[in-house]
DNA sequence: ACAATAATTCAACAATTGGTGAATAATTAG
DNA sequence: CTAATTATTCACCAATTGTTGAATTATTGT
């Protein structure tokens, strides 16, 4: 079972491979990160030929930096708030970002930090993502007063919570520990959101 | 300028060449994680042949885990806080976990951080580290009501503040910005601790 | 028809990885 | 003094990695 390709230019089909293999990239990149995922992998995926990778993208890292610049299927659902009372955002922000069984889950999230913690040739390209698509979306939201530092504790928080969630795995513990953990987390994030931020 | 060893057992030190490789193992991996430091990379710091490693340790894997076993130099300091009025207890550990330039800093965090982010065989020694050097600690100056599930969040909040800062260098920002970082985050923590959780 | 070009696969390279068997030298036991 | 054991290096292996040159097939332009 080699099912070995055939050769040579394919009859029809022309730009299908080259988004094969951005998709097969991106589930990858967005799940198990930059390092752990190899070029022979995503054209496995793909259904490919590894050289067609770098025929279209040049190099891992380029592929990579491509990826992340395609539109995200679901962004933060940060612009729900918009409409909101600040006094619910904290409870609201919760319900949408943890799952049901109480785990915490921003999408991409994952990949991103799985990418950035192997201090790779693709550091800067995370860096841009991580501040334009989790940190920048709140600002837009949360007001005016203090909102840079808001936004930057808030997505620190989020990031965190992912690695605990779903890259350590930290068990939750019983259901009791897994509603307080929800309620100490809406508060917590109520709180970055719109505590009064006493000068001096 | 090759520095040929000599070969053969050395005259005298003894012990020392083990301790040696420790030392330069906890320091790589504290720093660059476990995927990133290798085997070769481990006896070159140590001065001694990778080989001595298998031999002392068996397999890069078991030296991770007995790293980590080591006596830590520097816990949490959590421990000051037990004395303290509970109200201070945010703005305190700010102070004591940013540094002069508003950076998170916590010992060994990022090490664990990019240990853990590639799903490694040391995946299970990373997670009983993290609960029981991060976690724990806390839940015994805490207090009684839901010590689990706060500590749980401020390790994230910790976590995510280490990635942030220290793996990503998200830029900081001005001057203004970074005080008011301060703040939130001391009253982020303030809230993880000691918000009354009302039951519904 | 024919030449140019584009799309693929094949096979390999050089580097790096964790690990191992065998040689060599010092120490310890008898 | 000699045999066994311990400590150490050397040289290598098999696997995996990102990348590349050459071959092969289809399409397109003339």
């Amino acid at each position: 079972m080699v099912m070995r390709a055939r050769r040579g230019r394919p009859t029809g089909d022309g730009e299908d491979r080259k988004k094969r293999i951005e998709h097969a990239a991106s589930e990858l990149f967005n799940s198990v990160g930059y390092d752990q995922t190899s070029v022979r992998e995503i054209a496995a995926r793909a259904g490919v030929d590894p050289k067609l990778v770098s025929h279209y993208f040049g190099s891992k890292a380029n592929l990579f930096a491509q990826v992340l610049n395609l539109p995200p299927q679901a962004d933060l659902a940060l612009a729900a708030l918009r409409d909101l009372p600040k006094e619910q955002w904290g409870g609201l922000l919760t319900e949408i970002l943890l799952d049901d069984k109480g785990l915490f889950a921003v999408p991409h999230m994952v990949g991103v930090i799985k990418s950035a913690a192997s201090e790779s040739e693709v550091a800067n390209a995370i860096r841009d993502f991580y501040i334009r698509r989790s940190i920048e979306p709140m600002l837009k939201v949360v007001g005016v007063e203090n909102s840079a530092a808001r936004s930057s504790v808030l997505s620190s928080l989020f990031a965190g919570l992912t690695f605990a969630d779903r890259i350590l795995e930290v068990p939750l513990g019983e259901p009791n520990d897994i509603a307080a953990r929800k309620r100490i987390i809406a508060e917590a994030i109520q709180t970055i959101l719109t505590s009064p931020v006493t000068n001096h």
